[in-house]
DNA sequence: GTCATATTTGACTATATCGTCATATATGAC
DNA sequence: GTCATATATGACGATATAGTCAAATATGAC
């Protein structure tokens, strides 16, 4: 039994790296194509040729395009959200923190062009009435990340509403100013014309929260850890 | 001759208004279901059929789609445009400016709903290799707007870089927040849960501006017309 | 080698969409 | 009324795309 099962295991091992390569080549090939053209108007075929395989392997991976969409978004936004975290490890003070929740996106944006094309597409779908199946899911799961990150450094925890503002406007203003700044600067500047906006960014959330924690909290001034805040 | 022209005026003008209430119904309906659906999956049979004309008459005022979001995209950003502008007037500090500014945009996107899906649609649009044909402009356009209103309220003339990039932080924060907050708000309630953060916002930028105009320039403190700036 | 199973293929069908065009209608000059 | 012109129509041909499927191939157990 213990044998049968190695055996399965093993003889499926070879086959499933192949299966998963094709099925890598395809999310691959369609996350390119999705940057340059954008969701609906990429077809099919023009995935199957760009990942060099027959169309019907395409529909033995994936039940529809919307599925493939799925999918790939989930792996984007799991992506980024790991980025973040890593960054935030160990830090304790507010500002801090802030400051690395933009510079985690920032890095993911810029050195994954085709993943914020497809982070900001996704985005933009979502303010439409029909949406892509399953494309809120990872949305929300990513701002509550930002979230969770938030409420870990304050201690004063404050009610979700307002986290969760706190979390759209770092999200919304770093996608944001990244795709309009994107729309004149060249891509290369972006980063370098960024920096600049950061501090401000942070000073002005930092503030909001700090205001949003009621006087009488107790140990207010202690109960964000934050540096050289005044 | 006088005559003439004026028989000829006359003659085109009640035929030039049910000529323009048709292309009325075209746009008004376009603007729909592109806010439903999006720019891409929108057929021209379903925009037709909602206008109540027939297929051939979008053909007979439209070279094509490309055409018409062109047209659209063009007259929403000049209104959106307008709305701010009218806003600024006569405001001559820069804290009130920038508060303007971001209480146009506010206007604008929660009276008009369609209309801010279209910008965000555009937006994201412009993030693509293969966007619209003609897109850019009104965007490009739009940021001059925000520039020039700027740089009427600071004495010092900050290079065009810089406020640009206030522009595209006022524009990107503005719309990205708007676009994540509604994921999870209600429509209703982002315009309650926006004032909130409007006063970071601003206090943000205006820091940002201030500390980009030389400590030599002449009459520093008096050079930007503020309130309350400390 | 044989067999069973998993994966891949691309020609094919069915459907959806575009854009055209010959025709019809409305308008206004006369 | 007649005529010329501007506008509107929707059936139609051409094309593009999605998704299917029977057949081919690869894999691994034996």
């Amino acid at each position: 039994m213990e044998i049968e099962l190695k055996n399965r295991n093993k003889r499926r091992s070879r086959q499933q790296r192949r299966t998963n390569k094709t099925r890598q080549k395809l999310l691959h090939a369609a996350r390119e194509i999705f940057a340059e053209k954008g969701l609906a108007p990429t077809r099919i075929d023009e995935i199957t040729d760009r990942a060099d395989v027959g169309k019907g392997t395409f529909y033995y991976h994936f039940a529809t395009k919307d599925d493939l969409i799925k999918e790939l978004m989930q792996l984007i936004m799991a992506e980024l959200e790991a980025g973040i975290e890593k960054k935030c490890l160990g830090i304790n003070k507010l500002d801090q923190l802030l400051d690395m929740i933009i510079e985690g996106h920032l890095e993911f944006f810029s050195n994954r062009w085709e993943d914020f094309v497809l982070y900001f597409q996704g985005r933009a779908d979502l303010t439409l009435e029909d949406s892509y199946e399953g494309m809120e899911t990872p949305f929300l799961e990513y701002l509550e990340t930002i979230q969770n990150l938030l409420d870990s450094v304050i201690k004063y925890h404050l009610p979700k509403p307002i986290l969760h503002r706190i979390a759209c406007a770092v999200a919304g203003f770093v996608s944001g100013y990244y795709s309009f700044a994107f729309i004149a600067d060249s891509r290369e500047d972006l980063e370098k014309t960024f920096a600049s906006m950061r501090e401000a960014l942070v000073a002005g959330l930092g503030r909001f929260i700090r205001e949003s924690i009621p006087d009488d909290a107790p140990g207010k001034t202690s109960t964000i850890k934050t540096e050289g805040a005044k």
